[in-house]
DNA sequence: GTAATTATCGCATGACCATACTATAAAAGA
DNA sequence: TCTTTTATAGTATGGTCATGCGATAATTAC
């Protein structure tokens, strides 16, 4: 049927998201171009439009990829990824505004680096954004094994934050004062996350 | 010296500054051309390298253009511009972090649009970020006219809640959640400017 | 008044890039 | 085995865009 197995075809696809999601996070939607990510995923260009529609619909795949990959990068330790509810989105909001993840573009999540360009996107990826990260995240934060409920309305705000936090810290000059974000964000997040 | 006055330049560089910071809001840096800036600004885009050395160099001073504007358009009241310190500050909080604010993107701040770029962008853009921008909301907030002093840690803090949270609110799917990422983020940054 | 200056126009240029097309060969299905 | 399918390579294309350039005319300096 093809001149790969379909297996081959898969891996090559999870390649080229793999690839993009990279290149998104350090050039942006614009910034990077089909003909690098497809060599980065070890294909030409000519074969692009056997896996997507467009661009736009990378975009969106790369996303949700990378908002998958991020949490595992950001964890500290294996065990908060088992975590549920209030105590992992603590872990989460922690991990998420610090200096390595300020300093991790490429394996980060890919909110920080992509939001500006989202919110001129279609709804495509919109959609993407919120069907499919935001209600993961809640999902997660939003369980009650242990009685220690966290509202929607704390995971919104902190999360809104540490976006902020983090794009805001990424386009400053000095890294004193990046750092200085940083750390005024954490203060913040901890008080938004009592109660 | 010139095809026109010494003063008619000036108007005419101010009429491109004006019309990038517009174009830049609502396209992105890379999504914007200086054809249409220079249209947009009555001229041809021959003419633009006579009055800066490069797209770069426009768009850190359209940023700085767009600071200043923000403020205006997002007061409430003539008052507002004439406060200082904490209460100043809790009044530009409140109204960046709003729907209108959200919905006005061509005349709101040039963060939440460009924010994502800038962390792309060249030493030149972010020193304008950190130096002009910056220091102009921490003199005005963190004056002191009444004993009421507001700490850096809680400008910086609720700056990047207030981008973080126009940008989401942008880049999401429907209305609903984003009003909800809206009036979340202003509950959290009323914790922020307490104590 | 005359010469030097330069903002402006109109157009050129060279690069980049998303997308399209053709031929090929490998796999899948019969 | 043999036909059909399709992922791939290689290349073409059409558009966009930042930047460059020569000519012009208005202003300023002298």
């Amino acid at each position: 049927m093809a001149r790969h197995s379909k297996e081959a075809t898969a891996q090559s696809r999870a390649r080229i998201v793999k690839e993009a999601a990279r290149l998104f996070r350090l050039k942006g939607y614009k910034g990077a171009n089909l003909d690098d990510v497809m060599r980065g995923a070890g294909l030409t260009v000519g074969t692009f439009y056997a896996h997507f529609p467009s661009k736009a619909a990378l975009l969106a795949e790369a996303m949700f990829y990378g908002s998958q990959n991020a949490h595992a990068h950001l964890a500290k330790s294996p065990q908060h990824l088992q975590l549920q509810g209030r105590a992992w989105f603590k872990k989460f909001i922690e991990s998420y505004i610090s200096e390595k993840h300020r300093d991790s573009v490429e394996l980060g999540c890919t909110l920080p680096s992509l939001i500006s360009e989202i919110s001129r996107g279609g709804p495509e990826v919109q959609k993407i954004l919120e069907d499919r990260i935001f209600k993961n995240l809640q999902s997660k934060a939003g369980g009650n094994p242990s009685g220690k409920k966290i509202s929607r309305d704390q995971i919104l705000a902190c999360f809104s934050l540490a976006i902020g936090a983090v794009a805001l810290s990424r386009a400053v000059y000095s890294k004193k004062f990046s750092n200085q974000i940083i750390q005024a964000a954490r203060k913040l997040s901890k008080k938004g996350l009592q109660k």
